[in-house]
DNA sequence: ATGAAAGCGCTAACAT
DNA sequence: ATGTTAGCGCTTTCAT
């Protein structure tokens, strides 16, 4: 059964398509009887316009793209709901690609989907471009009028909307915290060393230490490659056998936990003895043993931010003015690895 | 800059549109001399033709639509990531939304795509959907002659291709597993009573103790809500005291591990005298502590499976017949929260 | 109040 | 080898 035009309805009542067109449109053009009649027999027929003569006609096709590096993070899938929730309240649409941390994939889709099919990207970006430094195609595609909202893992080189977390704010209030409830020797562990945020956090852990008065001890700012979270506590252990360690901050929930299993195989308990503090606060923290503590990127708030700064912008809600960076405050979401802090 | 056309590549050499259009598509009609300076031209200017212009003419427009119940639960990210993977693959754009479970939502994103923006779909029910036994908005869908694939939350009466996981057989080796390995009293918790898989699961989880004839304990099937897992422990708690269970198979990941924390607090040894397997395999099993056993679905090759199929069907690589439903075998990913057997 | 026609960007059948 | 034209489904300006 082929879909239903305005031609085939037009045909139903004798009379030309743009009279058709009018009366589902509602103009004021069209008597009130064929408007009423055409209406009613759309909505029988279940007449939905179609949507790519539309987008042909109107140059736009309210819907965004949007990359993200990985799918199974659980970080990036509450931004991807954050995303597709303003998205589908302000009418649109969402076409969605994973990069896989690759800078191909990253290329090959803004490629792929820079040819009118949609209006905007939202994306973070793929480790391999970070590391590659090589930001044309974004910069291209913003030469191409094409509006570019970047979260989280954002080129600061290019000029375009931002939304980020308070990475280096977020750490410092970490150690502070840390510092309150009794820990002394606060190690940082790492996973995102390469990326931009996570210099931040290890420059937030350095302000941190400093405000308290505490010396570096550079052994304790240890850096892990993501790939083999199996490996984390092989590579955990001997550290903490050669150094004194009360607490750990660490980039995700992955390393944390593994650094709070070795911390408990080596007889601390957790959070009497030993405090762990992860960032992002996904689904981990909240399954581990004990329940962890953790820095909130609220990934849903800032989904949601980014949409709703694409959808201004597209919707010229906006006037044009300078792109802007939109920071999303963290905060400390205390379980059970961290003493309360008693006044 | 406005995006260039053939029109534009046209007045450049003074052709004509038709000219240009058989250039760029390599057509024999055209001389090699004018078909190299205007691919060459499109190439430096980086010419892509319209998507909605394409899609328009070819009334394909080379993207499938996804609903997927929920894009926090790792097992639906994982399909995610396998639908990706191929679409992208075989040359298929993605227009993903998220039903968040409910009817509604599904409804209204399946109106939202049937304007000619999708060739096909690939979903899995929303749980409002199942419980409400309304598929209508389905089953239109495929009078409209649009292709569906569902995917591990099917409906029998939808007649459409399917691919499912073998809950009944995969449950019925669980209960296998356990009991060589020394269990006797094995209970089974599921957050999904309601689903039609989670009364597969039950069913295999009977079969499994009359196949080794032990006698059912109606106590040790508890059923639990899905929403509240903070609940989980709770719940369990009251009803380890007062049953004796040595096992644990669970529907989930979530309520296995509150499970195998309420086994630990009661003094349990974990695997020694107490043995836990959950289904689907995600990031909270290899994150416990033990890690533990699972019934792995294979999120990602049913997603990809999901994706061959429809595209095979869209591309008419096949010829058309009947929908068929293709069951992926589950197996056990042996961790520590079980004994190994021992032959 | 209704209709004719042009045009969005592209393809393809049909001239020339 | 190149060009003209119609048409995909829709909107909109300009007749009537």
């Amino acid at each position: 059964m082929k879909r239903l035009t305005i031609k085939d309805i037009a045909k139903e009542f004798n009379v030309s398509i743009s009279t058709v067109s009018k009366a589902l449109n509602n103009s004021y053009e069209i008597s009130i009887s064929t408007k009423e009649k055409i209406q009613k027999f759309a909505k029988e027929n279940n007449y939905k316009p179609n949507f790519n003569a539309l987008s042909l006609k109107n140059r736009q096709t309210k819907t965004i793209g949007i990359i993200i590096p990985n799918m199974l993070n659980y970080f990036f899938a509450q931004v991807f709901k954050g995303i597709e929730k303003v998205a589908n309240d302000r009418g649109y649409k969402i076409i969605s690609c994973i990069s896989n941390e690759s800078y191909t994939k990253e290329v090959e889709t803004i490629e792929m989907l820079s040819n009118g099919i949609i209006d905007g990207f939202i994306l973070s970006l793929a480790e391999e471009t970070i590391l590659k430094n090589d930001f044309s195609h974004l910069q291209e595609m913003i030469n191409n009028d094409t509006p570019i909202v970047m979260f989280d893992r954002v080129a600061d080189d290019i000029d375009c909307d931002k939304v980020i977390t308070d990475d280096f704010i977020g750490t410092v209030n970490t150690v502070n915290h840390l510092v309150k409830t009794g820990s002394k020797n606060i190690a940082f562990i790492s996973t995102i060393s390469k990326l931009k945020i996570g210099e931040k956090r290890k420059h937030g852990y350095l302000k941190g230490l400093e405000e308290n008065n505490i010396t570096v001890n550079r052994n304790l700012i240890i850096d892990i490659l993501e790939d083999d979270y199996k490996e984390y506590e092989n590579i955990l252990t001997p550290i903490f056998d050669n150094n004194t360690i009360d607490a750990v901050i660490a980039t995700d929930e992955s390393s944390a936990i593994a650094a709070m299993k070795v911390a408990i195989k080596k007889g601390f308990k957790v959070p009497q003895n030993f405090s762990v503090i992860s960032f992002s606060n996904g689904i981990l923290a909240r399954h581990s043993s004990p329940k962890m503590t953790t820095v909130s990127q609220h990934g849903e708030i800032m989904g949601a931010t980014a949409a709703e700064i694409l959808i201004d912008k597209l919707d010229k809600k906006i006037t044009p003015e300078k792109p802007k960076t939109v920071v999303i405050k963290t905060n400390l979401v205390e379980r059970n690895s961290t003493k309360k802090f008693a006044l």
